[in-house]
RNA sequence: GGGCGAAUGGCGGAACUGGUAGACGCGUUGGACUCAAAAUCCAAUGGUAGCAAUACUGUGAGAGUUCGAUUCUCUCUUUGCCCA
């Protein structure tokens, strides 16, 4: 290439992505002598297409990996696919394909693309979870979970989504609708695999502490999700026409007990049983059935109950007796499906409680109110004093209150302290096809067995009829149908939920090739845990917890990891949202279907429709305001698409795709290649000049590209950058040292590596420079200024800016003030009351007015 | 309702442990080049007053601590996210 040649990104990109790929630039291998240093972003989905969101999340996780790599780190920045999912089969059902055939055809496209990015990908890990050479270390896994005892099989309701014929783990409602297809979640009683992760909630919560690089929000997230709770099991004693003389609750407020009017069961409550006949009962069942299972649709929706024959008595007062009622606020896995009704201090038992008329007693006053104060309107549940409760009268609430009554309850023999925990286990049975297979199969009474470990792997049927109704593994009976030592047995149609493959997939990555098991041990402990993980907020529960989870029963077994947290550092980064447009007749309007005319926007070729410009909102196909990055790599090129996508917010905060924002990038680097003609040229004129300008200007720049790469300040970065162009567009003209001007160049062209590698590069071959490139350090005498713009303040103003030497004194600052005409015109006839100077900064002189 | 966060020009956003608020970009305005336009280049750009030097004012609102507050404390308003 020729130095006057146009900026052309296309060839210049090509060809370092090409180099990199043949060189293999960013293979990794153990290497004790050096630090080693594993970024990993949350790995893609193979959709079809890369989206934006994955511009910006790689591109974030690709800074960070080349800044590394360029510090000494030795890097392991891996890339695979989350390949098992619903859209496969959808997509296969309705295009008449191959799951496993549209699945592979997306990882090449998307695969392509992300080469397009110039990624430093360690391509030879790449892993997708559809794979055998995946999925059987899955299996395996599960059984040796299964041997601990940390998997099991019950019967249990779950959330049942109706066009998608599977089950939702409770994560995946949303608003009582199913996460993917929108549909209203039914309730639905099935045999279902579960996780135990109920058994390490303890260690979940404990060893949030220990991720002080997370982000703060997410550890609340995820502590508020284990949900610790602290109360009481109380036996109460019953009366009635029922062969029962007992039932448990677990309360987390004891100290209301004297305000107790009704005990409420769940619908699925052992008690239930006996009313089995009960045509009213069963009616009222179906009824509450309708309403979801997640604790937000029970909030909201009404409150019902069934009202029973039964009498519950209050241990700590034997002469009351209150009603029992079944309701439908009343979840089985929590507590013991039975709560005691508090209506004066709990608004969902005073919502139910003036529905059905029942007593509403004070027992908590809050401070401020007298002897008289009395709950009315709505349920109080603020801090006060224990009032109208005999021996716990006066009791602070809730400090003293709680932990008081348990106490009491204990002595007596009535109750029993308990911690309670809101996480469930994780339910993984999904009936689809596009899964791994779970390695279990049924005798004919129905016995469960699971797969010899040599039968492994359990492989998924091909050529199969999606069209059947629910799961089609059900109607493969030649698969599912198997011999076992001369035995029948009927394998298990279920497949694991995705987020088992994505819970131990940073795992095999540090030993992608093992195929004994799913990791060597050697492997993990020198790349784990990874140090940067990267990724959508969005995971902050579900992917996140999961993963802990799987690490931590995995854990049990080997107790030689030499972590027990997945991931030591998390970044989250921000979505990329676009303005949404709609027409006249209230259609989304994609952006490339408007045009501009005379300031207002219009449907192509529609000039009488005007466009509506709504808010700037996260891209989505359903809103049309979708940019497609090949399109945008294609036009800009790489390094332009990165530079912009860094450039405008900062990477945890979401960012607004803007035309021109991209333009102006891509100008920008034409700007800058046009710079770099000229330095070039310049190099190359001798000349005897010292500027020791330049020298200060690199290693300031340095210091602050440093600073703010550790940061994630990677917006700043591209300011930086474009603080770069506008410093040597300017002092380039004047004279500068030829080993000066080359020295520095090579380093600041360093400093602009991780975001604009291609460029970078490029520019650096073109000077001749073929070493292999360090991260500059910082000369710090380079830093400090012989002289110093001092900050004059008078009474605290800002009156004047003097240049003096650096480390003056305050005596001789002070005479430079007094001779300053500037300054010392604030100084006239005035007497200085006092001075604070701050050295290297400052002088405040406080005078009288 | 509870928890966590945010609020800085027309817009996106800078500002290290309290010490020159508005870096950098977009947009806008003026100028150069051009027959013209685009592109490019140069300059200006928080507000008010002024020809100007300059002065006053200014980081959601109000108070407080301090010589000095975008930064720390309290109250309020608006807003985002998570849980309900």
């Amino acid at each position: 290439m020729t130095s006057s040649e146009r900026y052309n990104f296309k060839t210049i990109e090509e060809k370092w992505q090409e180099k990199w790929s043949k060189n293999k630039s960013f293979l990794s291998k153990i290497d004790t002598s050096k630090q080693k240093f594993y970024c990993l972003e949350m790995f893609p989905y193979p959709s079809g297409k890369i989206h934006m969101g994955h511009v910006r999340n790689y591109t974030i996780g690709d800074v960070l990996s080349r800044y590394k790599s360029l510090k000494g780190f030795n890097v392991m920045h891996p890339m695979g696919w989350d390949a098992f999912g619903m859209p496969a089969e959808n997509a296969a059902r309705e295009n008449n394909l191959d799951p496993k055939d549209w699945t592979n055809k997306n990882i090449l496209t998307m695969k392509n693309q992300l080469k397009k990015l110039g990624l430093s990908i360690d391509w030879d890990r790449e892993i997708s979870t559809c794979s055998e050479e995946y999925y059987k270390h899955q299996q395996l896994f599960f059984l040796e979970l299964y041997e601990k005892g940390l998997v099991y099989r019950k019967e249990n309701y779950v959330n049942w989504d109706p066009v998608d014929q599977t089950v939702l783990a409770n994560e995946q409602v949303i608003d009582g609708k199913g996460w993917r297809s929108g549909a209203t979640v039914e309730r639905k009683k099935l045999n279902q695999w579960f996780f135990k992760i109920s058994e390490f909630s303890q260690e979940l919560l404990d060893d949030l502490e220990k991720l002080n690089e997370w982000p703060n929000k997410v550890k609340v997230m995820q502590k508020n999700w284990i949900g610790k709770s602290f109360g009481c099991e109380i036996a109460f004693k019953t009366e009635g026409d029922l062969p029962i003389d007992e039932i448990k609750c677990f309360t987390t407020r004891p100290d209301t007990l004297f305000g107790f009017s009704f005990l409420a069961l769940s619908i699925d409550h052992e008690i239930s049983k006996f009313f089995s006949e009960n045509k009213d009962f069963q009616e009222f069942k179906k009824e509450c059935q309708k309403t979801g299972t997640t604790e937000e649709a029970l909030a909201i929706g009404d409150k019902i109950g069934f009202k029973t024959n039964l009498k519950a008595i209050n241990p700590l007062n034997p002469k009351e007796k209150v009603p029992v009622f079944f309701a439908n606020f009343v979840l089985m896995d929590y507590g013991f499906g039975a709560v005691f009704g508090c209506p004066a201090h709990d608004q969902r038992d005073f919502d139910f409680a003036t529905k059905y008329n029942l007593d509403i007693k004070t027992v908590v006053r809050p401070e401020e109110e007298d002897e008289s104060f009395i709950v009315k309107t709505e349920a109080y549940t603020g801090s006060g004093v224990i009032v109208n409760s005999e021996f716990l009268n006066g009791l602070k609430v809730p400090e003293e209150s709680i932990t008081n009554t348990i106490d009491i309850l204990e002595k007596k023999k009535i109750g029993k302290k308990q911690v309670n925990f809101r996480l469930k286990d994780w339910g993984v049975s999904r009936q689809r096809y596009w899964g791994c297979p779970i390695p279990i199969a049924y005798d004919e009474a129905g016995n469960v067995i699971t797969i010899p470990k040599k039968n492994l792997p359990v492989t998924l049927p091909e050529n199969i009829n999606l069209n059947s109704k629910g799961n089609p593994l059900d109607s493969e009976t030649d698969w599912k149908n198997i011999t076992i030592n001369g035995k029948k047995y009927t394998r298990e149609t279920d497949t694991l939920d995705t987020f088992v493959c994505s819970s131990w997939y940073y795992l095999r990555f540090c030993s992608p090739k093992e195929t004994e098991y799913g990791y060597k041990n050697e492997d993990i402990n020198y790349w784990m845990p990874v140090d940067q993980y990267i990724g959508g907020v969005e995971h902050a529960i579900l992917h996140l917890l999961y993963s802990r989870f799987f690490m931590k029963a995995l854990g049990y077994k080997n107790k030689d990891f030499s972590f027990t947290e997945p991931f030591k550092g998390l970044f989250t980064q921000g979505m990329v949202c676009h303005e949404t447009y709609k027409d006249q007749r209230n259609n989304w309007i994609s952006p490339d279907e408007i045009e501009l005319i005379e300031g207002e926007f219009f449907k192509k070729g529609e000039s009488n429709n005007k466009i509506i410009v709504g808010p700037s909102e996260s891209m989505s196909k359903s809103k049309k305001n979708v940019i497609d990055p090949e399109n945008i790599i294609n036009n800009y090129g790489a390094d332009a698409v990165r530079l912009f996508i860094l450039s405008d917010s900062p990477p945890e905060k979401d960012v607004q795709w803007s035309e021109q924002g991209m333009t102006a990038s891509y100008k920008f680097l034409l700007k800058l290649w046009t710079l770099h003609q000229k330095i070039k040229n310049k190099i190359k004129i001798e000349n005897k000049n010292q500027n020791r300008k330049l020298d200060k200007f690199t290693n300031q720049m340095i210091s602050k590209i440093t600073n703010n790469l550790e940061n994630f300040n990677y917006n700043v970065i591209i300011a930086n950058i474009y603080e770069i162009y506008n410093f040597f567009n300017k002092e380039i003209v004047n004279d500068i040292d030829n080993n000066l001007l080359r020295e520095n160049y090579i380093k600041i062209l360093t400093l602009m590596a991780p975001a604009i590698p291609h460029f970078s590069h490029e520019c650096l071959e073109d000077l001749g420079y073929f070493e292999s490139l360090s991260w500059p350090s910082i000369d710090k005498s380079q830093l400090n200024e012989n002289k110093i713009d001092y900050v004059i303040q008078i009474n605290g103003k800002k009156r004047a800016i003097l240049n003096e030497n650096r480390d003056i004194n305050e005596e001789s600052l002070l005479s430079k003030v007094k001779t300053n005409k500037l300054s010392n015109k604030y100084l006239k006839n005035k007497t200085i009351k006092k001075i604070i100077f701050v050295k290297n900064r400052l002088i405040n002189l406080l005078i009288n007015e």
